[in-house]
DNA sequence: AACCCCCGCGCCCTCTGCTGGTGTTGC
DNA sequence: AGCAACACCAGCAGAGGGCGCGGGGGTT
């Protein structure tokens, strides 16, 4: 048997390679819980790290590598995948080069991107005469997820290995439970225990690969049989047989066990809970809502599905008419409304909250962190529904109509003012505190006050006297007081007026300044309108003038006031 | 398996405050 | 007549309250 290249542990940790947007490739959350990566239009780099260094995934002119990410371990620990075209498998994988490097190198890793319609392929073997009988083919699209899941397998077989000195049926067991991945009995798995590797081997060995028998470990994967793809198991399916298999050999030292999850962090002092956990790795959900179709994974949730149809609410609250499909639900509203119980407070600020999202919320408005960004324009806002609500904006959509005018609002508080103050009797004012000015909305009693009552350190004096404020409400108030006043005096009669303007025209008299000059004739006047009058009657042939007819005499006059003086 | 409890996400609502356009009014 | 000031008004965003509902884990 070829000494192993690709340590199992490296598996494993390809497995958890983090693939980021940043080098290309990004992560899916799907339905079912699983991961999947998928590749950007440009070739990347990606990393793992692994029991030796880091591993790099490159994407480079179709043929995907894994390498440690230092050269001077890349002899020991190159890992290769690559593209070929599966129709002609056979003779492709025989005829290409890299498939007799990596014989040498041990451990082969081989991924086909399938013809349309045909899937991935995964291969794990070691040199070309198993390639075909340790593949599995996997009816799924996505070439990663095809990768992380087959190396999930391989990180499954060497633990079941490991405990087989502990529980010998519990190798039977995983081989059983997966229908999938075998042991090559007879090959690998009486190798390794003839070499005195895994049945031997103890925690210490195990912890270290690369050490003494680590180089007997070979993963192989049996049972490829491309004719039966749409038999193979689907990846969620792997995932819960995967998780099955676990639950029998995860141990650790003392008195209480413990059991984990391989798809996750999960773990639990008790068997049975692991058992429903590893369910929650699957997307099956047998339970249906004959109501709406819709399924569910329990009962328990089905059952709260169907009280959402029937309105059946069996958790009441005592202090008011509210009740509730959960007791959560109930134990909430009572907080919110009841108990005013916050258990959620903010470090920075007195802020606390009933629940933590809303603490989550909150803590943006410290951080500024806006994580729902507009696709349309610049905004971005701390949470889904101010977005939501920003977007009426670009879509212009007015869901809110009043109902008296049928005017249309972007917003309910909007369409509520409006109500308010135009259609509704008795309406709110505000009464500003310093004067009796009342303003129909807080926000502009607030922009009077500012105006009109807020202290200047600058002095503001009256425009008819020498009085200096510092505030423009009592300035104004002040300066109403000069309205009526006729303030201006003639120096040469006793003619008196309210504005300066006017004086202006009387001293004329006095003066006999004449500043508008007829055009036509150079005849001088004091004001622009006897200049105007005079233009008109003397010099504008197209100007009718108004003749007010007496209606006793049929007399007629320049003048209103002089036919009733006549 | 069922119950109970807790959690997280999403949705909708209200309250609040700022801003800029507009009509009115007084000077 | 022209202008400035100001109340009015709609638009819009920030912050937080409240609830619906599915999911998951501990316990029985």
């Amino acid at each position: 048997m070829a000494a192993t290249e690709i340590t199992l542990e490296q598996f494993t940790k390809i497995k958890e390679l983090e693939l980021t947007r940043e080098n290309g490739l990004e992560r899916e959350e799907e339905e079912d819980g699983v991961c999947r990566v998928k590749e950007h239009g440009t070739p990347g780099e990606l990393e793992a790290e692994c029991a030796y260094g880091a591993l790099q995934a490159r994407v480079m002119e179709g043929e995907l590598e894994l390498v440690p990410a230092t050269s001077e371990e890349s002899g020991r620990h190159m890992l290769s995948l690559q593209t070929v075209d599966l129709t002609s498998a056979d003779v492709e994988l025989q005829d290409t080069g890299w498939l007799s490097t990596q014989q040498q190198e041990g451990v082969q890793v081989v991924v086909q991107q399938a013809g349309s319609g045909l899937p991935w392929l995964l291969c794990l073997g070691e040199g070309p005469q198993q390639l075909m009988q340790q593949c599995v083919a996997l009816p799924i699209q996505e070439e990663l997820y095809s990768l992380q899941v087959e190396v999930v397998q391989c990180h499954l077989l060497e633990e079941e290995l490991m405990v087989a000195s502990e529980d010998s049926e519990l190798v039977v067991n995983l081989a059983e439970s997966t229908g999938l991945i075998e042991l090559e009995k007879g090959q690998e798995e009486d190798q390794l225990l003839a070499e005195g590797g895994f049945a031997q081997r103890t925690e210490e060995q195990t912890a270290r690969p690369g050490e003494e028998g680590r180089d007997n470990i070979v993963p192989t994967i049996s049972n490829l049989n491309l004719e039966e793809q749409e038999d193979k198991l689907t990846s969620e399916q792997e995932n819960v047989e995967k998780a099955n298999s676990t639950e029998n050999r995860r141990k650790t030292k003392g008195a209480k066990q413990t059991y984990h999850c391989d798809s996750c962090v999960f773990t639990s002092s008790r068997m049975s809970s692991l058992n429903r956990h590893v369910k929650t790795h699957t997307t099956k959900k047998p339970h249906m809502c004959h109501l709406c179709l819709r399924s569910f994974r329990t009962v328990t949730l089905l059952r709260n599905h169907i009280n959402t149809h029937t309105g059946t609410r069996p958790y009441k609250c005592d202090d008011c008419d509210m009740a509730f499909v959960t007791s959560g639900e109930l134990v909430r509203h009572r907080r919110y409304k009841h108990t005013h119980e916050k258990p959620f407070k903010c470090s920075l600020c007195k802020y606390a909250s009933v629940e933590a999202s809303k603490l989550k919320r909150h803590i943006r408005s410290h951080t500024g962190e806006c994580p729902f960004q507009c696709h349309l324009c610049s905004y971005a806002s701390k949470d889904s529904y101010k977005l939501k609500r920003h977007m009426r904006i670009h879509s212009g959509e007015k869901p809110y109509e009043c109902h008296i005018c049928h005017a249309r609002f972007t917003q309910s508080g909007t369409m509520k003012i409006h109500v308010l103050q135009k259609h509704s009797e008795n309406v709110p004012k505000h009464q500003c505190p310093h004067c009796a000015t009342i303003i129909a909305r807080k926000s502009d009693l607030r922009v009077h006050l500012h105006n009109l009552h807020t202290y200047s350190a600058a002095e503001m004096k009256c425009r008819y006297c020498s009085a200096v404020f510092h505030e423009r409400y009592p300035l104004i108030q002040h300066q109403r007081t000069h309205k009526n006043e006729k303030r201006f005096k003639c120096e040469h009669c006793n003619y008196t007026c309210k504005e300066e303007r006017h004086m202006t025209v009387h001293v004329r008299i006095h003066t006999g300044e004449k500043p508008f000059v007829c055009p036509s004739c150079d005849k001088g006047f004091r004001q622009k309108p006897l200049l105007n009058a005079h233009f008109k009657k003397h010099h504008d042939s197209n100007f009718i003038p108004t003749v007010y007819e007496c209606p006793k005499c049929g007399k007629g006059f320049s003048r209103w006031v002089s036919l009733f003086k006549s």
